[in-house]
DNA sequence: CTGTTAGCGCCTTCAA
DNA sequence: TTGAAGGCGCTAACAG
């Protein structure tokens, strides 16, 4: 492998003046000449592990998230990672397996690896690892999970506002008992908070007998949403506040031969049918009514608003929020109730 | 941050002394205490930078993948990740997007990065970027699809046998006129000479008029399952190569109001089913018969293959090949013909 | 087993 | 604008 001296000898330019000439710095037009010569004589290639030692700066980033085999994670990090590649930065892919120590850790390690940046999608209660990052000067952009109290550059979507949006749709449309189903995250709360605002907004009352939250949506979905439909006088549509829930919709509905929305009316947050390779799904009509998320933009805009941190510097960090908007998808599986 | 001359300082034992510890190597009991007391008090990290430059080791691998919106490649990185990340590695992901000079070009900046290894799906028909990692001692691991003429470590399918077998237990089960529904790529083509060579082996013909190919498997499959279907004396059984393919018999047996098995028979190399998040397929029933690939196998099964190589170092390279099993998974979706 | 001594390849003052 | 010189933090050869 050549090094910056072999080009030194081979040009008889010094090593200061390539140095520069390869950050992009002026140079005299004959040195460009015989620096450029000798670089492609030799092939020679900037080694960014000696670049780094100076300039403590990696061209690498972290991006930390709690399951790749997830739904909405591969075209999340695909935009990302292309994104970042496309301005010169290679992306570290660190799967936590959901586990909240292990996201400590992983963060933990990233700073050790000293990379530039890190985009998390966090699953914690508190900020404690993610201000350990900012104090060593490693920004961190939360994706889609925002942590209370922790003031930090996000990219989010409007869980809440669509959320109450497309209650209140349900509402016009003559429902009066809405019942939910929801998870525990972050994010559950925020679209049960729409949920609920909404339905107190028009006056309704927010019947608890009719709220079921579930721990493990993957498993325990189905059964609470077999519950509720079960009930004499029970909800004529059921909220489910995210799509692990809704899948377990989707399932009552194909073993217990469910007529939707004769039996029940659905709403969805996220919509499967949307997500790659799952688009067959959306063969099975009525499809779900759906909150929808703009994937590509969350991995994209998190990509940009990162490498924006990167430039401004973390002096006066003023944190930069970012909220997508998401589009409401109505579909005949909401039944119009005179 | 703290540096291994503050170590010096502070605990009195020479650098070179405290460097070797923190590799491992063997230091007085005395001067581990010294040396620990002090790391401690400094909360000192080793600066991978800095060792990467001298040993030019950098404990960072490439992961190059066609698209990680694919079914399988998640589970597969996810637990390469998990292996490599367990073992000291961190992972850098790298999506080429199915676009072969990208990956040409990923390839490049990750020798360029100096990362120790790559894992890599390739799409490829030629090695030659291959062999320029290999000339400069970065081992690759090809995943999932090898190259023809390429001598190289590798973790695979049994693609032909698995197809051979399959095929095999259909003639078994009556069927004489087997369609076949197949991609353009080296694992189709390998399970395409499992799907002939057992024919044949068998006396058959290989019509080729049932034999279909298609280049991009997710939007054209549909099609031409539909025009296997509509033949006069059309096959009673149709093979899809790879899932996209059988995505699309799943979407005319949607659209269509197909009867499996009585209007058609069905088996698909790949299981929906089977991939994370995509349980609710087998509610349809019957399930199509499929060929599952071990996924998480491939990623772990890679990682150590990966590692191995590292450990051995690149000298008289000699090829490790490891080709996993897959299972036959025979439902209802073939008939029986008496 | 330990400490001394050179670098690894590049960047960055500094004086010219 | 340029070159000389020193240093980033760690590793590795060497002699002891």
């Amino acid at each position: 492998m050549a090094t910056i001296i072999d080009v030194e000898n081979e040009s008889g330019v010094s090593k200061s003046t390539i140095s520069r000439f390869l950050q992009g710095k002026r140079v005299t037009e004959e040195n460009r000449v015989k620096i450029e010569k000798a670089i492609k004589k030799l092939d020679y290639r900037l080694n960014p592990i000696a670049s780094g030692l100076k300039s403590s700066k990696t061209k690498t980033i972290g991006a930390v998230i709690p399951d790749i085999t997830d739904y909405f994670f591969p075209p999340i990090i695909k935009e990302f990672e292309s994104y970042m590649s496309d301005h010169g930065y290679h992306t570290i892919l660190s799967d936590y397996g959901n586990d909240k120590s292990r996201e400590i850790n992983q963060l933990e390690l990233l700073i050790d690896k000293k990379v530039d940046g890190i985009v998390l999608a966090s699953d914690s209660d508190h900020g404690t690892h993610i201000e350990a990052c900012l104090r060593r000067g490693i920004p961190v952009v939360l994706l889609d999970r925002l942590i209370s109290g922790l003031e930090c550059d996000s990219v989010t979507v409007d869980n809440y506002q669509a959320s109450f949006n497309a209650i209140n749709r349900c509402i016009n449309m003559g429902h009066r008992n809405i019942g939910a189903v929801h998870g525990t995250h972050h994010t559950d709360r925020e679209r049960m908070r729409g949920f609920k605002e909404a339905l107190m907004g028009r006056g309704l009352d927010v019947n608890t007998d009719f709220i079921c939250e579930v721990k493990l949506e993957k498993g325990m979905s189905e059964q609470k949403i077999r519950e509720l439909i079960g009930m004499a006088n029970g909800p004529s549509l059921i909220f489910c506040s995210n799509i692990y829930i809704g899948n377990g919709a989707l399932k009552v509905r194909l073993k217990d031969g469910l007529r939707i929305p004769e039996d029940i009316s659905f709403i969805v947050f996220d919509d499967l049918s949307s997500f790659p390779n799952h688009d067959y799904i959306s063969l099975i009509k009525p499809e779900f009514s759906s909150i929808n998320q703009p994937l590509y933009d969350l991995g994209r805009s998190s990509a940009k608003l990162l490498l924006e941190r990167l430039e401004l510097g973390m002096d006066d960090y003023k944190p930069m929020n970012i909220e997508l908007k998401t589009a409401f998808k109505l579909t005949p599986s909401v039944k119009e109730i005179k």
